[in-house]
RNA sequence: GGCGGCAUAGCCAAGUGGCUAAGGCAGCGGUCUGCAAAACCGUUAUUCUCCGGUUCAAAUCCGGAUGCCGCCUCCA
């Protein structure tokens, strides 16, 4: 099946055509570096990073690049706020991100270009620009030119003239059209500059993911990502600089992922609900907000939630049970390999078309929804093989086993999720939820030791009432034949 | 004002012309267990916001209504 991908500027799913054949060149917008990630730089992170881990799947090729934008307004802003240097500030929020990122499994991309380390690329653009008189230079401020871009507004499908009517454009006396754009912005005094032929200055926003691109994947390359914001203006403009200069549309395909809402609401500063990544994952494990993420199409929005991270968690805490279950059963003595039996085979076939289902759901337009559906449908039948499968000789399970590991190992590579050692990941959850209820590990101890006399003695109402402490505490408790072990709800 | 999106069970969420409308969470009944937990089995939408239309056939296409949301200014 071939893969699809809803493109943007022509609102169809499309056969996806890379322009070298198992190659692709993916271009998605990085971070300003001026404050932590939030869940929503966190959403299209994880996005884009399952896109790159399935075409990789696949057998594509792919150079991801991945820009910081470390010299803006907003970072001038707040080096100022600190009475400190763009650079510094660019660099802290360039390292924090790096962090919250690998918190959140996701890979590297293959180039993490920088700005500020473009500029010769930047001013070549903007002087072709000029060259080519769709640039012009006001008092050192250089603008592009609307007008002169004849298919402006082709990726949001707005018309020049709507725009304008709309009139919510910012009056700017330098401007010929008041939707013209800055490419080149002069400094003012003691703001950082770069020396260019229009004098002491930086770029604008959009003209260095033009440069970058560019630079790193050509005048044309595949795929083009970003958040829905981006659609207008930013990617338009990035079109229109591109493609004023080189003739050619800078991208074949554009893919936006939606956003995440608050509680129903719009996060933004003013109301005050923006989930730095770096707080969420204190309150609960980075794969289960992968998970939540992942258990929608990347287009629709999302509603983030106490509610919904806890459904997350239970759903992730499902799938590493499985595992778990799994792993144990491995390690258990493999028995001399008997005779094949039908039932083997039935459960493989079984298996294996849960994994062709998996990847073709992210073949089609990456439905990662869809592809969990076949995760968990896979985690079920193994639980039964496992648990309820009377019949069924040990080394026959072995046998599924291991074809259920392979295609484990594949959904966890896909997704970036289940990527932890079964133990470690109770153990790491556990911890934060210890962390985030207070609860007193020592007195829980404390308890189960208690309990575990009681039950010795077989005083089974003093090992309830024990039970139910705990269970007030929220922790829940798993008697076995080794021993008790306990979680928190 | 302009452009666009969404509306599926108690909640979250796939499905975009035709098999029994995925999956997760929650609930209920059962198996297992000293009791539990986990797991498994069964169960929970004759129906996809409403009204019309196209079609042999629609949650899925078209028109309309209602409601919610996003972008048009920095924004993932």
């Amino acid at each position: 099946m071939p893969q699809k991908i809803f493109n943007t500027r022509t609102r169809k799913k499309e056969i996806f055509q890379p322009i070298r054949e198992g190659e692709v060149g993916m271009y998605v917008c990085g971070i300003t570096a001026y404050d932590v990630c939030h869940v929503g730089h966190a959403r299209a992170a994880v996005v884009f990073d399952v896109v790159y881990r399935h075409l990789r799947s696949r057998g594509y090729k792919v150079t991801y690049v991945k820009n910081y934008t470390d010299i803006d307004d907003k970072i001038i802003d707040r080096a100022n706020a600190e009475g400190t240097g763009f650079a510094e500030i660019a660099e802290r929020y360039i390292r924090l991100h790096d962090e919250d990122m690998a918190a959140l499994n996701v890979l590297p991309p293959t180039i993490t270009p920088k700005a500020t380390e473009h500029m010769a690329d930047m001013i070549s653009m903007i002087s072709a620009l000029e060259a080519k008189g769709i640039a012009y230079p006001v008092d050192g401020d250089v603008f592009f030119a609307v007008n002169h871009f004849p298919v402006y507004g082709g990726l949001s499908g707005r018309l020049l003239d709507d725009m304008l009517a709309g009139a919510r454009v910012d009056v700017n006396d330098k401007k010929k059209n008041p939707l013209d754009f800055v490419l080149w912005k002069k400094s003012k005094k003691d703001e950082p500059f770069w020396e260019s032929p229009w004098g002491q200055g930086r770029p604008g926003w959009h003209i260095e993911c033009s440069a970058m691109s560019r630079r790193y994947l050509g005048d044309t390359f595949d795929i083009h990502g970003g958040g829905e914001d981006l659609v207008f203006p930013h990617h338009e403009n990035e079109i229109a600089q591109t493609q004023a200069v080189t003739g050619k549309s800078p991208a074949n395909y554009w893919m936006h992922n939606g956003f995440v809402k608050i509680n129903a609401e719009k996060m933004s500063k003013s109301l005050g609900n923006v989930f730095p990544v770096r707080e969420i994952v204190r309150q609960y494990h980075p794969e289960a907000l992968r998970l939540f993420m992942l258990q929608s199409h990347y287009r629709s929005p999302v509603d983030y939630s106490d509610t919904s991270l806890t459904e997350a968690r239970a759903a992730l805490t499902r799938c590493y049970a499985a595992l778990k279950l799994m792993k144990d059963a491995r390690g258990a003595a493999i028995e001399a390999a008997a005779t094949p039996l039908p039932a083997r085979f039935s459960y493989i076939r079984k298996i294996n078309e849960l994994n062709d289902r998996f990847d073709a759901a992210l073949d089609d337009d990456f439905n990662t929804a869809q592809a969990l559906g076949c995760v968990f449908e896979a985690a079920r039948m193994i639980n039964n093989l496992l648990t309820a499968e009377k019949k069924m000789p040990v080394s026959e399970k072995q046998c599924v086993l291991e074809t259920a590991f392979s295609i484990f190992e594949h959904f966890s590579d896909v997704l970036g999720v289940f990527q932890s050692d079964p133990d470690v990941f109770f153990d790491a959850d556990r911890e934060i939820e210890v962390k985030k209820r207070g609860l007193d590990e020592e007195k829980i101890a404390h308890l189960i030791a208690q309990r575990q006399a009681a039950r010795a003695d077989k005083d089974w109402s003093r090992a309830d009432d024990i039970r139910k402490e705990l269970d007030v505490m929220g922790v829940v408790l798993k008697d076995s034949p080794v021993g008790t072990t306990w979680s928190v709800e």
